[in-house]
DNA sequence: GGTAGAATTGTAAACGTTTACAACGATAAA
DNA sequence: TTTATCGTTGTAAACGTTTACAATTCTACC
């Protein structure tokens, strides 16, 4: 019974296919009565458009992709879900692909672009090999591509982004554990080829340095923005010769960990170390303590970069390609105190 | 340069459209000779077919559907994991639809299956409405369906499934906390609605009967698989007129807002209240104390559900629909303790 | 009632691929 | 040399839709 094409609608309703592929698309240039005949023929033939057929013929699939580094990152789920909200406002559909844990190359996306499989590309957090390649492939087919929160990198400026603005959210924490009164404050950030805390480092190095405290060799340690990367490398600032009296953690899965290291150690958050996370992932507030972090709106991030590259898959592709810039906020709970000292 | 077609190739190579696509395809059906010749051909026009047009042809999408209540919670986001890994090696992509937050319903999902634009379905924890529905499309339309990670509901049971015996590992958790002393356990459990925890409340019970032991009224309540939601319930337990020294929480993302809610009433875990959750997320681990759970093969599940699957959609419809069970464990971390009393 | 013009409908081509079938050429057997 | 056979290639149809254009019907005005 399935298997109905146009051609049985057509038949039964005694019109001809290109009437019924109106009246699906275009009702306004059709009769209402032979509207009605075709509806009817519709629903007793239980008809549904072929959508291979359809995006074959249109030359669209209404499926956008988005690149991201894992979406076990809570924050990405939030992301996720604007995303998902305005796709599914817009009629699209969402394939994600993972870069962290499956190794996808930039020739596979390229791939994926020429060969017309999905309308339009999100890139959340993107490592640094892929931009000059997806440049390309851009200057080739002028595929539509949106950036969403994350630094541009020098490669990738070219294309919309909506993000915060990392520097000045990663200095206003660092400021904030300052204003507390720390001065030996270090960092747990993630790997160098990632993107996404670069302008986090460079923020927090800003705010040190016009506060002129110093960064000691050994400060700055790679998270890996895993649990198990922060756990290590919150053992090993423990355990440098200055100890730091706070940590300002790049992301907050990596902040939850540090917690748990530096309890594990004996030592207690905030009397004996202070603790400031980034993202405002919905764990951060059950951590014990519950943890100050910086939040960002997930969640409208994700609705505005689909909408926005909605805009270059609908209109073409407007050349506009200022940042659009969304507010941060410091959101003060209990893993930040005044230093012991 | 791009929009290059199998015609264009084909004129470049001085051979006809079918033999390009015979050298793409069943490259042995052709004289190494012309393979060369369209090879190169291929190369120098930058030639990549048309997945639309070849899907529209083959009628085949190479896309599978994973239907989830949220992918926010990190035990789907493992699962997700192994089925990518298995899609990717059997050159699939996977497009998600989520239940809980955009509301998709059965009709939906119906159209989807219909309109094939994808070639076969996952179900991870459905929620009970969709099954009669998805069902009268399967006896339709012969869809390819396979359930993951969540108990069989009469109506869903003709369909392959790949899972642990959640019966069975409730009734680990809950006689592990017998066999520590506790007599007075409380569950919280999923919504009525959701099918995914319904066995593991079906096992909470057995246990606590084959013990003969009292479940009281207001005992059993719903934390709606949310912080949120196992907060308010956990208070609700709390506030119980008998107290219960060990709750089992259906899932560990409850657990963990569990403790959270239990160490704000000033109570301390596990010398005051026992707490076992379910799944074994990554958090489990650095939660505060470790977290006590039942732990699950996400990761394997999802690969054997996407294994399944492509049987299905390559085999053609088996009939074989006996469930694959895998095996749980319990882990044995540090929120549960003997009862004070 | 006839005609111009608009509104509606039908005809047929096109999208890029795969594939059944026909045609062809080469090789081997007679 | 002819014929049969096999391996290789070409021809053309088909997939289900959309859409430019042609044909038809309707409306309104003279």
């Amino acid at each position: 019974m399935a298997e109905v094409s146009i051609k049985e609608v057509a038949r039964m309703a005694g019109v001809s296919i290109a009437t019924v592929s109106r009246c699906v698309n275009n009702p306004e240039k059709v009769t209402e009565k032979t509207r009605l005949k075709v509806q009817k023929a519709i629903l007793e033939t239980g008809y549904s458009p072929n959508t291979l057929a359809q995006s074959f013929r249109r030359g669209r699939t209404n499926l956008v992709m988005v690149v991201l580094p894992s979406i076990g990152d809570p924050f990405f789920t939030d992301v996720m879900r604007g995303i998902r909200t305005a796709a599914k406002a817009k009629g699209y559909s969402v394939v994600i692909e993972e870069t962290q844990f499956n190794t996808m190359t930039a020739d596979e996306i390229g791939a994926m672009l020429v060969s017309k499989q999905t309308d339009g590309i999100i890139l959340l957090a993107s490592m640094s090999p892929f931009g000059t390649e997806i440049l390309s492939a851009k200057s080739r087919r002028r595929l539509p591509i949106v950036i969403g929160c994350e630094t541009i990198s020098p490669e990738l400026s070219e294309f919309p982004s909506v993000h915060i603005d990392n520097v000045a959210a990663a200095k206003e924490a660092t400021n904030y554990l300052i204003s507390q009164g720390h001065r030996r404050i270090a960092m747990i950030c993630g790997q160098a080829s990632s993107l996404l805390t670069k302008d986090r480092e460079y923020g927090y190095r800003a705010a040190m340095n016009q506060s002129r405290l110093a960064i000691e060799e050994g400060w700055v340690v790679e998270g890996e923005l895993s649990l198990d990367g922060a756990i290590r490398a919150t053992r090993k600032l423990l355990n440098h010769q200055h100890r730091p009296t706070a940590i300002f953690c790049a992301n907050d899965e990596m902040a939850i960990a540090c917690l748990h290291a530096v309890k594990s150690a004996g030592l207690r958050i905030p009397d004996d170390i202070s603790v400031i996370g980034f993202d405002d992932i919905r764990y951060a507030e059950v951590a014990d303590p519950p943890l100050t972090t910086i939040g960002q709106p997930a969640e409208e991030i994700g609705e505005r970069v689909m909408y926005r590259l909605c805009r270059e898959i609908e209109d073409g592709l407007d050349g506009e390609t200022a940042p659009e810039i969304v507010p941060h906020k410091l959101i003060v709970r209990q893993s930040v105190a005044r230093p012991a000292g």
